[in-house]
DNA sequence: TATGAATGAGGATTCATTCAT
DNA sequence: AATGAATGAATCCTCATTCAT
């Protein structure tokens, strides 16, 4: 009896897709519902068909970043045999991310000030946060274990690490000059150089 | 001739007092100047007599925060004599920072990403940040000098060093638990051992 | 494709209706979007869904009764044929024009001065003037070529023509009780047998 | 006991003539208590001791224009023998009039129109109306009773003569580039020839 | 008289959301 | 599913007026 194919998907896709152009390009109070469905070619029917509020449409459209940036990380380590290079590994894909991540960032901490539910939106990030700690902590602890590195409070040396790079992610868009590059390897490098053991 | 003494220090102050205490709970576009007149005891009138507009209050109350924290700063550093040392005051300024600001990073993101002038917006910040970037760089180059430290491109190295502390003035509203003092002396102790020249 | 008729022509009307009554009773000023949104019956959204601003409406509106009036006068001189007759006409025209544009031409003038785009504003008024000027003027030249009138410089006399009765339009507002018939009649008549050739 | 010459008149004339250039430039509404405080080098306190609102300084000060033009204009007649040069003066001073009423008409309506003591208001202008109308009619009457006119509803056509006058006031606002001189001339001339008596 | 800081009601405009079609 | 006209609460800012000094 429904000939027509489900377009559902694809029209969430299609509107977030817009929405984060939106987003990004004014940020999260200065984008109206207007502007969103003008850049998605939509109705403003069709938004609240899909999406039961801004508040909601801008969860979903953050949410779907991270999603895609996270799995590209992974599938780097993979390659790297030491705790070292894999470090390595971790500070050029955080890099990516911080580079990626520009506007994003500022984002969700504009969304969050901005929403009257801060509690949920917290746990939005906190949730993606803690899930890149756990890996890098493994890494480091990995390389204290098999003599590569010195023993060290890994789980808070990792969140000053995952800090460093959302700063930068902040930086960014303030000044877009900064070298991501070659900060993020002076950065590692000398960290490394801190965590290696004496003899190594 | 003037027998009402001058009143408009402290009334700026009494109003850029109760903006803060507003932005800091409510973000930026959550609050309202009849936050404000509530939250001050003055009336609307009052706050436009001292402030032109709610971008305008909001640039002044943010500085003098920032003013505030650095002026402790400095006062800190001058008792110590190594660089070493230094960077451990640094830290612990720095420290301070994240837990006194928090609240201030975002908001300022916030607030930049809904400033209809974002690039005059960004002066603010960025004028700041290479402020202190200047001292520290001055103290890691210092240290290179009297052979403390190992060669390294201290300016690189401090844009991650500060982008750390602000990324993590961002965790702590997120995730109020964090140690910060742990954490940053985890990571400046390694960066430390990192910096330090070998017979050290 | 599309049910539902399209309203648009009919609630602008709707909207111009309202807004006249209310700045005719009012004047510009003392004229709030509220006092519009009460007469009219509509929303404050709708409002300004078709009119982006108060001073955006307040220009369709005036304009609607213009193109009116001036409709109507047209068609008058139609039925006439010497010059002497056209402007009796012109002079009934205009004096209807008088008492219909009452309250018009001042709510024109202190629109004018409200204005922040003056130069604008006058264009729209301008505009009228020249177009109802011309016709008068041509009406002039006409009499002279056929020997009705004695030659004269119109252009000049049609300016002075046109000021009176806008002059009594303002003056009508003042003095609801002028008898702006026999005030046009006397008038137009002792224009008439200045104009007239000596042995007509 | 008080050595200090009486300054009043001396303040109100400075405070009027203050108010009078921003009132002018900008128009009535747009004019602020603040403009007139600047422009008048005074502060808020003194305007408001002097006058006790902005509608009550907008009456005085025009009120002083319409005191001054009228004197000139009653000078002028003296010199005049015949009733048409008698017209030919008022004319002249109608000219003058409507040039250095430039601004002040179309804020008498500006004014009108925003007053919420619109009755009041009006009294004002029917009131200097009135005593200039009368003076014409004079003229014109003495015209007909020493021969030089022929019979004319005096009352009614001076109404238009006026009009027309202050219609012009209110074009010159719109319309700088009009020539008062020539467009007075030409009109006050074709009046005179259709008022004349026959074989004058 | 003179000052200018303080007041607060009022007004134009925006925009997330709804709902009849 | 889709549309877009309609809604109205919310918000920033203005400015005439007052009054303590």
């Amino acid at each position: 009896m429904s000939p027509r194919p489900d377009v559902s998907a694809e029209r969430r896709a299609q509107i977030i897709e817009a929405a984060l152009a939106c987003f990004v390009r004014e940020g999260y109070n200065n984008t109206t519902m207007d502007d969103i469905v003008a850049e998605s070619g939509l109705s403003k029917g069709s938004l609240y068909w899909y999406f039961k509020s801004k508040d909601d449409l801008f969860a979903a459209a953050l949410t779907s970043v991270f999603v895609d940036v996270g799995q590209e990380a992974v599938a780097a380590l993979e390659q790297c045999t030491t705790a070292t290079d894999k470090m390595r590994a971790v500070a050029r894909a955080a890099t990516g991310f911080s580079r990626a991540a520009e506007g994003f960032f500022n984002l969700f901490l504009e969304f969050w000030a901005s929403s009257p539910r801060r509690e949920e939106a917290s746990q939005l990030w906190v949730g993606l946060l803690a899930q890149y700690k756990d890996v890098v902590v493994e890494i480091i602890e990995g390389g204290v274990t098999n003599g590569e590195f010195k023993p060290v409070d890994a789980e808070q040396l990792v969140w000053a690490l995952m800090a460093a790079y959302d700063g930068l992610a902040a930086y960014i868009t303030l000044m877009p000059d900064l070298d991501l590059d070659r900060i993020s390897q002076v950065f590692v490098e000398a960290l490394l150089r801190g965590l290696a053991a004496e003899d190594s």
